[in-house]
DNA sequence: TCGGACATGTGCCGTGCATCACATCCACGC
DNA sequence: GCGTGGATGTGATGCACGGCACATGTCCGA
């Protein structure tokens, strides 16, 4: 059963295109309903079209060459993914699953690859998308160049924060030791204890679900080496 | 001085162009000529506009948080770069150097946008450029992630090979020790250490300038922690 | 041809941190 | 309530590897 219009309108990708067309798209795609936990596009699978996300929320997830898989971002309502596959024809890179229960659609291939470049809107809207990614990517690596343990774990707090609304930094839902660990490439305890530092400096602290970074300005520091823990 | 049609002719992302659109596209670039070492574009520059490398090697180098630099990847005759910036309006995240003396030439952004995204061909082809050089980024962050220094300089090698044309596996320009150390996060000596047990075993071998793989599985093994050098 | 700069090889020492082991602590379902 | 499974906290231990020091090797320009 094709999609309704209003829906389609909603999405990202869609909401410059005129109506004939939207009409046209949404006979060719159709709902799928995925509950938690349930993957929505398997690593090494091809021709999976480009997916949206109609509601709930959605997780990537990466696997390093030894197999141990890694958080790598979210994939928000309205929002699409997948674009990757359809622009190289390569199979699919990471996992996609459902952190809640969602509606999702799928675009055919041939179809997808008409939209993000028939119209220089769309393209343009392609590039931007793969170009942050890019650049997120960048970060990351250069989180990955630091020498120590320590100051990687806190280099990538530092990327996981977000300005909420009254200024505060906070994280709003952090992930769980190990999944940082995995991240910064060091072990589950080593996190616990470089947090237990920061939280004894008053650098971050827990609130609730949230983690509130109330010295951001410490905490680049302590990702540079210029502050750490002390052996005393 | 604008440039000759013919080069223009000659460069990947014109190929397909009609000549009226170049000739007008000449009129607004120039040639420049760099020498060896010079900084072609610089880190942090805005408004760089889209370049073009007519002939000769460019080389695009980051920076890790702590100030060591990585050599990233390299530029080859005809090809551009700078895309990033044209794309999203930031700052260019890395540096690019001349690794010979080169003849670039440089587009106006503006111009560069409007080459990009009005027709579906070029669309596609920055896209692709974009996907590649993030599905690069992925697994270079794979690499990254495993958990011992000699693996991670094994599986680095793995991904700096080439298929040679008579079906050898080789390294074309190694690079230095050094610097391979700084791009998989450890240091020179053990990036020495491991290159010498590789060539130990007759995994790799040097010849003249470049590095003949001679055993690629057990390279791959070695990266997958299946061979380990033995303390004896 | 020589010399200086840079790349490579190798021993040793100290330590950061991975690993193991176990003790809470918390959020669930029933 | 109580039990169960997962997330956290913390000590003890061993070893991989970063860092230093110094010996060679190699390339290039004067």
């Amino acid at each position: 059963m094709p999609i309704p219009i209003p829906i389609l309108q909603g999405l990202r990708l869609f909401d410059s295109l005129p109506l004939e067309r939207l009409a046209e798209l949404s006979q060719t795609m159709s709902e799928r309903r995925v509950e938690r936990r349930e993957v929505v596009v398997k690593r090494g699978e091809a021709d999976g079209g480009l997916g949206f996300l109609i509601q709930g929320r959605l997780q990537t997830i990466d696997f390093t060459l030894d197999g141990r898989e890694v958080g790598l971002h979210f994939v928000d309502e309205r929002d699409f993914f997948g674009e990757l596959s359809i622009i190289d024809s390569k199979p699919a890179a990471e996992y996609v699953i459902a952190v809640t229960s969602s509606r999702i659609a799928f675009l055919d291939r041939e179809w997808a690859r008409e939209l993000m470049f028939s119209t220089p809107k769309a393209a343009e809207a392609i590039a931007l998308r793969l170009a942050e990614r890019l650049r997120r990517a960048t970060l990351q690596r250069a989180v990955l160049a630091l020498p120590s343990s320590f100051q990687r774990v806190c280099a990538q707090l530092g990327l996981l924060t977000e300005q909420g609304p009254d200024g505060r930094v906070v994280i709003q839902m952090p992930p769980t030791h190990q999944e940082i660990a995995i991240m910064v490439n060091t072990s589950r305890e080593t996190v616990t204890r470089t947090l237990q530092f920061l939280q004894g400096i008053k650098v971050v602290v827990r609130v609730g679900a949230q983690l509130v970074v109330e010295q951001p300005n410490t905490l680049k520091d302590a990702a540079d080496g210029k502050v750490a823990p002390n052996k005393s």
